[in-house]
DNA sequence: ACCTGAACACCGTTCAAGT
DNA sequence: ACCTGAACACCGTTCAAGT
């Protein structure tokens, strides 16, 4: 039995790579980015310290293939909002929910997704990106009336930034644990439709 | 001539702390927090590894103190602006914009400031801190009836969200290179500046 | 696609003993 | 308020040789 136990446990059966992603998620989301240790990684998961370069050439390799998921997850929940053919306000609204939401639920995702020192790419301006997203759903707001007119550009470049505010405020506590940090930001991104409705109205 | 250079050399003559903490802004400004070595700093400042020990008790204990300082001149800069007796939108967006620039021109302080890890305070909510100052501005300006009524901290709240998130986009990159991402974030502030007094003079 | 095991140059941190 | 120097347990990464 113990011998059996041995030569099984010996390799590691299943996706060694999905593990190690998770692992680290698990890693980052409790002692940061900074503290990332691959070793600890394959300790944790019980494979030798070498068996993780199997799959990611370094540490920074690894940190590049968490952003791509997070930003392809992201993209995901974006489109899985009500559509913009119906209440273009609730829609944008819903929209950045569901960003911030993505980010309390996927903390460590996010983190990577903006951190510095491996001067990734930029997914959120891929063609089909989230920024496309973005510019699809401020255009809609004009047409609809319920955006003030302008520089499509500029309008949504503000969009993000209250988005992408709200998501590092809400990672960083300073909303307030989670379930209120995520109310608060919805009334952040209410108070911010509402006004901008308010103000295309206006004149 | 050796023997004087090595004996004067021995012992480094001013201020080390000061010295510390400025190359590692200027370390982290390059290679990001996580790369951040107390060892490496020792050397390129010509001490011995164990130096620094004196100033700070650990790594931690140095990063609190650039933290200290990036949220001390933080205030300073906000302190700086125009007063809030005069042009209130203007005041409000200058100091939008001040906040920017400092996150600009001290990059590795404002990163410091919001890393995590550390389980550091929040300064921000410190009585005559920058959130108190942005409080009082929000009241000023629904007094002058260039904000929209309603609870003074959900404006503060969205006001802060929009600074922090130009202020993360711009030394993230990704609106684009410094000077042209100052412009970029004035532009921003300056937008939701005068959607909210337009919001606020509609009803 | 994993393993063991050795090796290298690096860390943060502590200690002991100096000036 | 600094120094030298040794020490400890850790890292990321590479290599060699296995199954």
């Amino acid at each position: 039995m113990a011998v059996r136990k041995k030569s099984r446990a010996a390799y590691h059966h299943g996706d060694l790579r999905r593990a190690v992603i998770d692992a680290a998620l698990v890693a980052i989301e409790r002692d940061g980015i900074a503290a990332l240790s691959l070793r600890e990684l394959a300790r944790k998961l019980a494979v030798s310290h070498q068996a993780p370069y199997r799959h990611f050439a370094d540490k920074d390799a690894l940190l590049a293939a968490i952003a791509d998921e997070g930003f392809r997850t992201l993209v995901q929940r974006l489109r899985a909002g009500p559509p913009l053919t119906g209440d273009v306000t609730r829609a944008l609204t819903e929209s950045g929910v569901a960003y911030v939401r993505f980010a309390v639920e996927h903390p460590a995702h996010y983190r990577v997704m903006f951190a510095t020192g491996g001067e990734r790419r930029d997914p959120l301006a891929t063609p089909g990106g989230a920024y496309d997203l973005l510019a699809t759903g401020v255009a809609r707001g004009q047409e609809a009336g319920v955006l003030p007119a302008g520089p499509k550009q500029e309008l949504a470049l503000l969009c993000w930034t209250v988005a992408h505010g709200l998501a590092m405020l809400a990672i960083d506590g300073k909303l307030g644990p989670a379930p209120a940090a995520l109310a608060t930001a919805r009334a952040t991104i209410a108070l911010q439709v509402r006004t901008l409705a308010v103000a295309a109205t206006a004149r």
